[in-house]
DNA sequence: CGTTAGTTTAACCATACGGTTGACAAATAT
DNA sequence: ATATTTGTCAACCGTATGGTTAAACTAACG
């Protein structure tokens, strides 16, 4: 926050932080461990971030304005609804096996801290689905699409993207893969997806 | 499990541990939380449970018990798969109404500590596939609905009707809804799912 | 080369936490 | 009636944990 260049340290810190906060949760991590991880003497951590909480919300802030311009190429992009599904599934896959752990991780403390959502609401580029209902409701005038409410294609746009990335362990469970073919099979999904809904809502 | 009315203490440490581990995780949650939700003394806990660790496997045993029958109504069912996707979703809605932090609480956990699936899979009444496999190809031979993998429709199935109670907290945040138009919101997924699912993959 | 401001560390501290103990009461068996 | 087991509690224990402090080190600058 001061002066020139605060690399090194203070990014060293959140770098590790950011690793044990989105693997364990506020919670489960430890500020013994985070600062192993980061190779350096726990004091740092407070003399940096002052506490936990604060440390925390920083990684919190860090990880939510990741997620948040992926959200927007659906909401805020200029393309058909179509192109957008497209794009949106492809992408959003690529970027999530590139941060396994970040979507578990927001929902999770969302689940657990549910008014943080409001604080992050006033940051700019938080998603608004406003001109996502304009054009929906557009496309299913004009034909090119089933009548649908924009909240619930929304809804199951992030659902059939992100759900398989949270519930990894059960679905894996569940079909009886091992990673490799579970890799495989999110892979397919990066077109399966996108065929999926737009068969679900094309006229 | 020793002799006959074990109700009573016992079953009331399970109730309170149950609220505060579903609301709070194994990490976040307190022994002492949990006596006092129970209104006994701590070493209760201990008396009934031996650990944390140990009420915890109770708690999500008992979790999970709950949740299996739910995914083999899609998975062992005899009805079409149009029906079964019709029941599921009606069905699913309406139980997770009655059981909020149930998914949230099995994901996060299964995500911490994945091999928990593992002592899951042994147990009478694990959700299996293999039928549900069979019943796809079959249906997609005889022409009722387009050619998909049965694994990722499966998926497509929990991820829409799961998400939307994971997510709640980010979903409210982004569409903007207060407690009660989300109820209404979830309400109207109940047929609205199923439609949707049927669109995309009927003939 | 001494001063100063920023950075880093080892040693501490207070408390919270999971778990144990021993005394005692209530129920059950003899 | 009395011995024995089972259930409950208050007090306690050892350690882990978030956080603090004071001293040492480093580098910039006069």
């Amino acid at each position: 926050m001061s002066k020139t260049k605060n690399h090194t340290t203070e990014e060293i810190i959140l770098e590790a932080a950011k690793k044990i906060f989105q693997k364990k949760g506020l919670d489960g991590a430890r500020m013994q461990e985070i600062a192993d991880k980061a190779g350096i003497n726990k004091s740092m951590l407070h003399y940096y971030y002052r506490s936990k909480q604060m440390l925390f919300e920083a990684v919190f802030n860090n990880a939510f304005s990741l997620l948040a311009p992926q959200l927007n190429t659906v909401l805020n992009d200029d393309s058909s609804i179509e192109d957008k599904i497209k794009n949106f599934t492809k992408d959003y896959i690529t970027f999530i096996i590139k941060h396994p752990y970040l979507p578990s991780f927001i929902i999770h403390e969302l689940n657990r801290n549910p008014e943080f959502i409001n604080k992050m609401k006033e940051q700019i580029g938080f998603p608004n689905i406003d001109k996502f209902k304009n054009q929906v409701a557009l496309e299913v005038e004009n034909g090119t699409i089933k009548p649908i409410d924009a909240q619930q294609l929304f809804i199951n746009i992030m659902a059939l993207n992100i759900f398989p990335f949270i519930a990894s362990p059960l679905i894996q469970g569940i079909i009886g893969l091992d990673k490799k073919s579970f890799k495989q099979l999110i892979e397919d999904r990066k077109t399966q997806v996108a065929d999926f809904i737009i068969n679900a809502i094309k006229n």
